[in-house]
DNA sequence: AGGGTGGGTGAGCAAGCGCTTAGCGTTCCC
DNA sequence: GGGAACGCTAAGCGCTTGCTCACCCACCCT
């Protein structure tokens, strides 16, 4: 159904995920946790999303709880590389956290429905995929964490707390996932545009810092 | 588990439950929910918890569904109330927009289990109920939106867009239920202190306005 | 031509689900 | 003191769940 994230920034989502039949049952799967929500999705509802007889799910998947721990590594993935690639780019500290909160906020907003799976439904994840997963969002914290203290040692962003302002803007954007809608009036690039401007506030970034 | 949430800002939780054993219910339910979701969680898990056998359950609610709306209801009132309160009371914008961020952040902190439930668990809802809960979340939303529009016309806030940052400030907020947790080294009221810090921060707002 | 291989199906199992029903002990009122 | 009312339980019904198993068929290499 959400057949607009197949060709959003240029990459095409899952292709990593071979052979067909199991890339249409992740795809399937995605769709389902999202909308319903992981435990009310059954296994039946995926493989006849994509076309196939119960069964076929467990030729290419082992258990239920593989395919979320499959679409949550990959999901998690993207979202740290492009977290990471903005943190770790050039520009001064407001540039790159500019960068990282638009590009992350305008991943969230056009790939909602993965993101919505990705960000909450780590519970329902077994408890070493949830510790795997848990290691990957504490880089994507610590990517934002440097871009403050960067901004701070600078003297271009005034932030009294550093942990709890990073905390915010993480919790900030990935809120992002569970109201966005395509039926909203907002283009990704417009929350993300819209998110990066009231970040900046957050940190007390001023205009030019030292020019 | 959670007994430190029965007795926080002077109120006692659930006390417009009764009889005794359908507050034992609901308590047990609300706890149930936040850990493992509301589709994860059994009738006979929520009346184990309550020490009853599964059929006492149905004494008090017709359906599970009904536990849940009644949680929804109650919770979505409790949080509006704080809201409005603090967005309707005296002061500057800046006054008003910090009390109200504090308080509604210090609750999802405080009541975190609760807030869970209320605030991710919406789909669960049936269709009827859904609307209902969903028509208390839109008057939330104009309580914000009321704060920011009286401080941009007062010249205290700074607010390119008005609806987007409503939405952006209350999503922070209600994101706090998602990731505090009493074993962080946070307290609710500092939570809510960094917070409003923060919100007035995004909205741009001048430390006097005139005075 | 023919047998192996890998992706697929139809049918179904054991377990667990939400919910119901028959019945039981206590309380309360006349 | 007798009976209705209440709060609760033991047992279990009908159904759905995640998952399995026996089998099938298109394809491939010799």
């Amino acid at each position: 159904m959400d057949s607009a994230e197949d060709t959003v920034d240029g990459y095409r989502p899952w292709s990593e995920v071979t052979p067909d039949a199991a890339r249409r049952l992740l795809v399937a799967a995605v769709e389902a946790f999202a909308e319903r929500g992981y435990h009310a999705t059954t296994t039946r509802d995926i493989a006849g999303r994509a076309g196939m007889s119960p069964a076929a799910l467990y030729i290419h998947y082992k258990t239920k709880e593989e395919l979320l721990h499959r679409i949550s590594r990959i999901g998690h993935d993207k979202a740290l590389d492009i977290l990471t690639t903005a943190a770790d780019g050039s520009g001064c500290a407001a540039e790159r956290l500019d960068a990282a909160v638009r590009s992350f906020v305008r991943w969230h907003a056009a790939h909602h429905t993965t993101a919505r799976v990705v960000q909450y439904e780590l519970d329902a994840l077994a408890p070493e995929h949830r510790s795997e997963i848990v290691t990957l969002r504490r880089q994507s914290d610590a990517a934002v964490r440097r871009i403050l203290t960067d901004g701070v040692a600078a003297g271009e962003f005034d932030v009294p707390d550093v942990p709890g302002t990073t905390l915010a803007v993480l919790s900030l954007c990935i809120d992002v996932a569970r109201w966005f809608s395509v039926a909203g009036q907002r283009t990704p690039d417009e929350v993300g545009a819209l998110y990066a401007d009231l970040v900046l506030r957050m940190v007390g970034a001023r205009p030019r810092p030292q020019k």
